[in-house]
RNA sequence: GGGCCCGUAGCUCAGCUAGGACAGAGCGCCGGCCUUCUAAGCCGGAGGUCCCGGGUUCAAAUCCCGGCGGGCCCGCCA
């Protein structure tokens, strides 16, 4: 019953299995084939086949029937169904046609009842969920493969929202480790000069990390020049002089922006005789808490502040801030450290501390567990860098337990970048290692492949990429422009709704697991199947309701559902929480992007060819209008759940 | 060297987990539709060795094996 309220698709297809097995309960007894018979029930490539349709071949192989048998034995007793009109069979399919009159009251009255619910999934089980996300370091604002991961863990946030989860938004600070000492070192170089008013905070520190850490890269290689001309290696020698001349043109590019800077660092470096030393130092004395060497931490929250300001643009938030460093001074990782000298995974790796993954990865069972693919060989994961100093993986494994403690977590998800799958391993086999097991099991890598711009590469450290803010001022533009073009002017903040609605629907309609491209002029496509078609057709629906006024649902005529393009209209309507049910089980965006495009494009098709408001019969017209109030509902109900702006006018 | 991911129309991508009806969509290109509910729309057309070669099957883009091409990982970086 919940679920006939909730979900009308898995409804039908449930109505018409169950039929099934009641036919062929001698042959078909067995209670597990049911579900197997509910999958079977598919769709038709073709409208014109019908709405449902089950192959035969296949049907007959999963309860051992005849083939011959089957045919009448399904059409006599399907055709019975209040839910069926007809059924149909064309060679090795029996496709079966809806009763629209029943179906239609049963969708539509569903949609109204739940509305912002819609979608919603009654038998879902409730859980306690975190999603750590963006989590860039704190040394360069953040570029297009953090927007990426913006966008999907925030998808990942409204989804859980939306099927009833309690969810926390977490950012982990990582303030403790080499790129925020060398982002420290720079600045500290400079005489923590303030951050020119023109520029963000962000922008401004991530050219002086990358000034610092490409100047610090050139003096290298020009030591190891002098070493390979000296010993008369000419292949190493022009090798590193090519290597020097592209960072040479990298620091020129930086030195554009901030020359004074670039003067600065690369004397007062230069003069230093072991510049990576000095950043060990600041790491070390940072990680001990010398108040002296606070500066670190002043310096990235001032980076932060401009990560802040660009989430917030993106319509992004984030619920705790976890500063890496704090973890370290209350002890956490200590503890870890602990706990792992006294496990019987524990040993030492050419002469570090580290944890031994080879017993355990013997059984099949355990990979399959953890997620550990059958053959990947994991390297033992050193705990401490010789000097005394902690790695990132062993902080992450404090940091993993703090947040499934604090907040009591069924699932911590991490939206983490793809080539960290082995370190991710790592930290889960690390856990698991530590008798931390039902954590273990239930950390989730949300992996997402690499952002590519087209004819340019992009690197951090070399201060080449192109940032979100950037991203959203030139989409922005655009926006603006058009509309001047149509003779219309735009707000800012309407601009930046589309761009950013634009680009939540671009990143979330590839599949997670697939190079992104990105190109601006097809982001802000306002053709089909992009952000701006949903918004502009969810105002289209919008506005035909608001000119409808109020209509008595008690005037429907359902009679008239069963004829194009209302059918299919309603058909797809009624699969909405299928989707989310399927997505939130895939976790795969795309396929909720898809069944959007889809919905808008049979609308507007329905849109263009049949009148709604001008619709002389009056139960039909009711119909139309309820149909066209349930494409409201998904699309704003899709929206929500994607991030996207939803907009009242256009 | 080993492992993972990707390869489908000129471009960007669905479809592959659970094999089945002529392989789909958008962009771009060509041609139509605004005195009527928002034309950021709709209708029509051209465009494909599903990377290649084997195998399994009544049936393969989908499963298996072997290649080829691209990306990523195999750090006392994160």
């Amino acid at each position: 019953m919940w679920l006939s309220l909730s979900n009308p698709y898995r409804w039908l297809k449930r109505s018409i299995s169950s039929e099934l097995s009641k036919v062929l309960s001698n042959a078909c007894a067995d209670p597990k084939t049911l579900t197997q018979l509910e999958n079977i029930i598919e769709e038709p490539p073709k409208r014109e086949f019908g709405d449902l349709s089950i192959h035969l071949a296949r049907l007959s192989k999963l309860c051992d029937i005849p083939l011959e048998n089957l045919t009448n034995l399904l059409t006599s007793s399907l055709e019975k169904l209040n839910l069926v009109e007809k059924v149909v069979v064309v060679g090795n399919y029996v496709n079966i046609f809806i009763n629209y009159t029943v179906f239609s009251a049963q969708v539509l009255n569903t949609i109204t009842s739940y509305d912002s619910r819609y979608g919603f999934i009654e038998d879902h089980v409730r859980k306690r969920v975190i999603v750590e996300y963006v989590s860039a370091n704190p040394v360069h604002p953040l570029h297009l493969g953090s927007g990426r991961n913006a966008v999907l863990g925030d998808f990942l946030y409204r989804l859980n929202k939306f099927l009833g989860n309690e969810v926390q938004r977490r950012y982990y600070v990582n303030d403790v480790g080499l790129q925020a000492a060398f982002l420290a070192y720079g600045y500290y170089k400079l005489g923590f000069p303030d951050i020119p008013p023109s520029m963000k905070p962000d922008h401004y520190l991530g050219l002086v990390y990358a000034a610092t850490t490409t100047i610090i890269d050139v003096l290298k290689l020009r030591k190891s020049l002098k070493e390979a001309e000296a010993s008369g290696d000419l292949n190493k020698a022009s090798e590193l002089r090519s290597e020097i001349d592209s960072l040479m043109s990298d620091l020129g590019r930086l030195a554009e922006v901030i020359p004074n800077e670039v003067n600065v660092l690369a004397e007062k470096i230069a003069s230093e005789e072991d510049p990576e030393l000095e950043v060990l130092k600041i790491l070390r004395g940072y990680e001990r808490g010398e108040p002296e060497y606070l500066f670190v931490r002043r310096v990235c929250s001032r980076v932060i502040d401009g990560i802040k300001e660009t989430l917030e643009r993106m319509n992004t938030g984030i619920d705790v801030w976890d500063w890496e460093s704090d973890l370290v001074w209350e002890g956490r990782v200590d503890e870890v450290l602990e706990k792992a000298s006294s496990s019987s995974y524990f040993g030492f790796h050419k002469g570090a501390p580290a944890l031994f993954f080879k017993n355990l990865l013997s059984t099949e069972e355990l990979r399959k567990r953890l997620r550990i693919p059958e053959v990947l060989e994991v390297p033992p994961l050193i705990l401490r860098r010789s000097d005394g100093t902690t790695l990132y993986t062993t902080r992450d494994i404090a940091y993993t337990l703090k947040k499934f403690r604090e907040f009591s977590a069924d699932e911590v998800i991490n939206v983490i970048a793809i080539e960290q799958t082995l370190s991710q391993a790592q930290l889960r086999l690390a856990l698991y290692a530590l008798g931390y097991e039902k954590e273990a099991e239930n950390l989730i890598h949300y992996s997402y492949e690499m952002v590519n711009l087209p004819g340019a590469s992009m690197s951090g450290r070399r201060g080449r990429y192109v940032t979100v803010d950037e991203l959203l001022k030139q989409l922005s533009e655009m926006v603006k422009n058009l509309m001047r073009e149509r003779g219309s002017e735009v707000s800012d903040e309407q601009a930046l709704k589309i761009a950013r609605s634009a680009i939540k629907y671009t990143v979330l309609s590839v599949s997670p697991s697939k190079t992104l491209t990105v190109d601006l002029k097809r982001i802000l496509d306002l053709k089909q199947n992009s952000g701006p078609y949903i918004q502009y057709t969810y105002v289209r629906a919008r506005s035909v309701i608001e000119k409808a006024g109020n209509y008595s649902t008690g005037t429907i005529d359902y009679r008239r559902a069963g004829k194009e393009p209302i059918r299919t209209l309603i058909l797809e309507l009624s699969k909405f929480p299928e989707v989310i049910s399927d997505v939130a089980s895939s976790k795969q965006p795309e396929d909720l992007i898809a069944y959007a495009n889809n919905l808008a494009t049979i609308f507007n098709k329905f849109y263009e060819s049949e009148p709604i408001l001008r619709e002389p019969d009056e139960g039909f017209r009711a119909l139309k209008v309820a149909v066209t109030h349930g494409v409201l509902i998904v699309l704003r109900n899709f929206m929500e759940i994607c991030g996207m702006d939803v907009l009242e006018k256009i």
